[in-house]
DNA sequence: GCCATGAAAATTATAGACAAAATATCACCC
DNA sequence: GGGTGATATTTTGTCTATAATTTTCATGGC
């Protein structure tokens, strides 16, 4: 059943909820109150809390307490060229080393992306097909850097958005898979560099 | 006196006897031995191993402990083609940027890192230069994910150095700040780039 | 009214105990 | 001698209690 640790369980049900605003920037988490929500003392709270820092998820000071991390949009801009420079990098990597079943899981997440009826699981849906991607780059810490800014990049999504959402296909998606099956990676990578300028001044407005 | 918290200070501890190799990659973290040494209960100890794991230091298994992470060729090169790729986009930013009081502080990191005298002070001092140049981009989360790329390198240049070190005057440093001074910043950038290049090389030999 | 002051409440950080799981030890068998 | 399984030991993860610190809030002086 648990093969996994009961601090890692509080930390996913945070990670969720702060992603998804349930938990708003700068919310106060207090050890006891959550300890009491899960159930459990206060100890793996704490251990939960130390990993959504490090995820970027949230900020804490000594003695202090810690809280749900600010979204700013200097931190969006920040966020957005870092994606942009390691996808990219990605994007180099893995394109030379995509394998056609590579291919295929990517058209397949491409085309559930499309599918997406909503902002919440259209925005699960991208992060998937750009990590579908990268993925064959076979670069962990790589990776690794690439989820915790998208993450980030969720959040200012769904915090952001005001205008209604409406179901489309993403063209750019399609192109930069058409580009790799012919083995143009440069021209992925620009496609990409492009689409994720794009993407960035999407979520500001 | 104590305005961090244990946890901070094994974690410190630790960081340092891991980068300087003294705590050897794959070498088994026990809680109790470690906690025992630092005279406290073991639970601030498997705090620090948790940021320990965060900065890519330790790595975990829920239930069968955490130990040093490895060091792999593969690592020291993706490691390097991510400093590659962030230390030039935080260069770009912090080259617009950069006050005569910015460069005076780089200057001075200069003549530091080339006056040091065995290859452990050359290293940390090395890193002081870079995040010298880097600072002013006022990126906050660059500049932590690019700490903690600098933290994997020296681990690797500690580990694998083999020949005797020698001090030499870095001349890469120097036109790296003479053409920042002149505010060349594509200029800093490409020359910031074959330096890292070639830093990778001398580190895997 | 507003700021300082201090007691009360809430919160964080650590210690120590314990149960559960993993690892090591060792007798036994083939 | 080398594998096998039962038992002992170690180690991890969690809980409860407590100390230390911060925050809250009421009181009194100006």
């Amino acid at each position: 059943m648990s093969n996994s640790t009961i601090a890692d369980r509080i930390y996913d049900s945070l990670a969720d909820q702060i992603i998804r605003g349930a938990l708003p920037p700068g919310e106060k988490l207090r050890q006891d109150h959550i300890a009491k929500a899960f159930d459990t003392s206060h100890v793996p709270v704490r251990e939960a809390f130390l990993k959504l820092e490090a995820h970027g998820l949230a900020v804490s000071l000594p003695r202090r307490g810690t809280r749900v991390s600010e979204l700013d949009t200097a931190e969006l801009r920040e966020i957005t060229e870092m994606r942009t420079a390691l996808e990219v990098l990605a994007l180099q990597h893995a394109g030379m080393q995509m394998t056609s079943a590579d291919l295929h899981r990517a058209e397949e997440a491409r085309k559930a992306c499309d599918a997406a009826e909503d902002l919440p699981t259209w925005e699960a849906r991208n992060r998937a097909f750009h990590r579908a991607i990268l993925t064959p780059c076979h670069m962990p810490r790589l990776l690794a850097t690439i989820d915790d800014l998208h993450i980030a990049s969720a959040r200012h999504l769904l915090a952001n958005w005001k205008s209604g959402w409406v179901q489309r296909e993403d063209r750019d998606h399609a192109a930069i898979l058409t580009l790799l099956r012919r083995r143009d990676v440069t021209g992925a990578c620009e496609l990409l560099r492009r689409h994720l300028r794009k993407a960035d001044r999407i979520s500001l407005r």
